[in-house]
DNA sequence: GCGACAG
DNA sequence: ATCTTGTCGC
């Protein structure tokens, strides 16, 4: 495990190191839980709240839930999410019973700068398969998204595709996908479609959002 | 040099 | 992300 008291350049070094060990194909068995991952932050941003919600795949039930408090060290700089919000993840992960079979990230997977957002990280650090599911678009471009739910179109950087913009309820802003680690796209599509039900965000982060912020 | 810029 | 009430639209 690298460090995480660095500075920028020495963070944007460390995706360029670890980038190359993602793995952008299938690479996972049977799925019967899957995790939302959020982070939320004190009035003074001080303290990071992480949560993770572990739903039943099949029926999207909470089955477990853990929290962690850890202190802020890094500051928000575009690109470079998962400094300041994966070490809390982390301590939230080691309070679980049992490790999730997926996860779902708020955040960019590889539709980042150098292809190594938040999903990419934690799912690398954890080797457990994960999905990037952000609210807003970091990098890469794209056509219009048809207003009805389920309709999507590819998320590009020249000529290589980098995730999805799925919009999730009719007549409201879309949402980009994009693999983590061990998914492809099509797969990672499908999965988030599945957590969806009547909000435009997938159920295991809207559990996750609500712990992290305390409700 | 001028914008853009996950949470 | 966070600060915050009512309000417009399906």
């Amino acid at each position: 495990m690298h460090a995480w008291d660095v500075s920028p350049k020495e963070a944007v070094k460390i995706q360029h190191a670890l980038q190359d060990r993602v793995k952008l194909k299938d690479d996972f068995g049977e799925i019967n839980t899957v995790a939302g991952v959020d982070v939320g932050f004190e009035k003074n941003n001080t303290v990071t709240h992480a949560a993770i919600a572990v739903l039943d795949f099949a029926t999207l039930d909470v089955v477990e839930t853990a929290i962690a408090h850890h202190p802020t060290t890094f500051p928000y700089v575009p690109g470079l999410l998962s400094f300041r919000e994966v070490p809390a993840v982390l301590e939230a992960m080691l309070k679980l019973s049992a490790q999730p079979d997926l996860l779902l990230c708020d955040g960019q997977g590889i539709a980042h700068p150098r292809r190594f957002g938040i999903a990419a990280h934690l799912g690398l650090l954890l080797d457990i398969p994960a999905i990037g599911v952000a609210k807003s678009r970091l990098t890469g471009t794209h056509a219009d998204v048809p207003l009805e739910k389920g309709c999507h179109v590819p998320l590009m950087d020249k000529d290589e595709q980098i995730g999805v913009v799925l919009r999730t309820r009719t007549n409201v802003k879309p949402l980009y996908i994009s693999p983590g680690h061990r998914v492809g796209l099509d797969t990672a599509h499908r999965i988030v479609l599945q957590c969806v039900t009547k909000y435009r965000l997938p159920e295991t982060t809207r559990h996750a959002h609500k712990l992290a912020s305390g409700n």
